[in-house]
DNA sequence: CCTCTAGGGAACGTTTCGTATCTTGCCTGG
DNA sequence: CCAGGCAAGATACGAAACGTTCCCTAGAGG
């Protein structure tokens, strides 16, 4: 027998792979350090050295299995933008699991949070807002600022249905961007943005 | 020394006490079954014979301290309404504890979830419709009906922040009611309620 | 080739779990 | 009022996971 004995990124990588055969094969709570340690090969120890807790590990496996948000294809229309942009958030949070996310979100302290915020809000204004100047250019909106809280209403009742929800269909995301977040967009731009005063 | 011998409702109400106070003390994630058992000055068979889960046994306590949330007086206005009903719903969540929210979210499977989303959901459009009702008595509101969706938005955006985003300022919550959720109620019912085609 | 770092094995005490067993207070029916 | 039974509560248990410690050694670098 060859006792290889892996190093740095590639032992990382194996303990990753681990990680996530274990979530999808038993669960968040049912993943356990034993459980990583005997899949990947390795032993304890070398997990706690890296991670303190089960949620840091978890979260740094699922974040390099995570493939990002990014710009969909111009799809002619703004709601065809938004619903493209909206499946591939629902797709990467549901990869994650429910459970995992809801579970890291109760473990995971401020700090450690921030990179979960990566996964979960994944900079989404940043991808909004090419999609809304897209719908400029063709003239579906108008050229008043909107407010941040209107732009990334879409993606919060997105996460909102996945996560707390726990459930997301075609229609009711049809239903999100047709009957909400467009009007709204639309409506706001359309009319002087009236604020609250 | 009197071994006084509680059953029955009296007990139960004394479980809970002690569930909450565990919970408050130590956390979700640190409360026990031993804890418990030792707090309410019982024993863990006890406990086991009523809850199968910690989960379980932390919604039926949480569920028991929730107050449910009420229609709100007449504040004059659809937005002052509104806040006020969501300020009640945002205490009601922050009452239960994000972690422990999230914590049962995560645990509970869809059947006994059924009873979570009496703590979470409470039949929000039940009372968001009559403070719409009252709007429309004011003229603040046409008489086309609203989707469903439309109509519990706001609550859901307040959920999305308490228990996901972790934090909801009073700020927020008023661009939530005067930038979002009654634009798009009055500008709705102004418009012809275009719809999707 | 030597050294030093880190992987990996093994075992430890502790905590919590979930259950089984037993005694006994207390309610109920006769 | 007494006899039965039901459930409260105490105790103890094995299993599992935790988090840590000790030690040995593969393998990278000087």
């Amino acid at each position: 027998m060859t006792p290889r004995r892996r190093r740095g990124e590639e032992l990382v990588s194996a303990i990753h792979k681990a990680v996530l055969a274990e979530v999808a094969e038993h669960g968040y709570a049912g993943t356990t350090y034993d459980g990583v340690a005997a899949r990947a090969g390795t032993s304890k120890p070398v997990l706690y050295r890296r991670w303190p807790t089960k949620a840091a590990m978890v979260l740094d496996a699922s974040l390099e299995a995570s493939p990002g948000l990014t710009l969909p294809p111009d799809t002619g229309s703004l709601s065809g933008d938004l619903k493209a942009f909206l499946r591939t958030a629902q797709s990467m949070m549901e990869r994650a699991g429910r459970q995992t996310l809801l579970s890291l979100l109760a473990e995971l302290d401020r700090s450690a949070g921030e990179s979960l915020r990566d996964l979960l809000f994944a900079r989404g204004a940043d991808i909004i807002e090419p999609l809304l100047d897209r719908a400029r250019a063709r003239g579906e909106l108008g050229d008043s600022p909107l407010p941040p809280r209107v732009i990334t209403l879409a993606l919060n009742l997105v996460r909102h249905e996945v996560v707390i929800v726990g459930a997301l269909t075609e229609e009711t995301l049809d239903i999100i961007v047709d009957e909400i977040a467009v009007p709204l967009l639309t409506s706001r731009s359309l009319r002087g943005t009236p604020g609250s005063a």
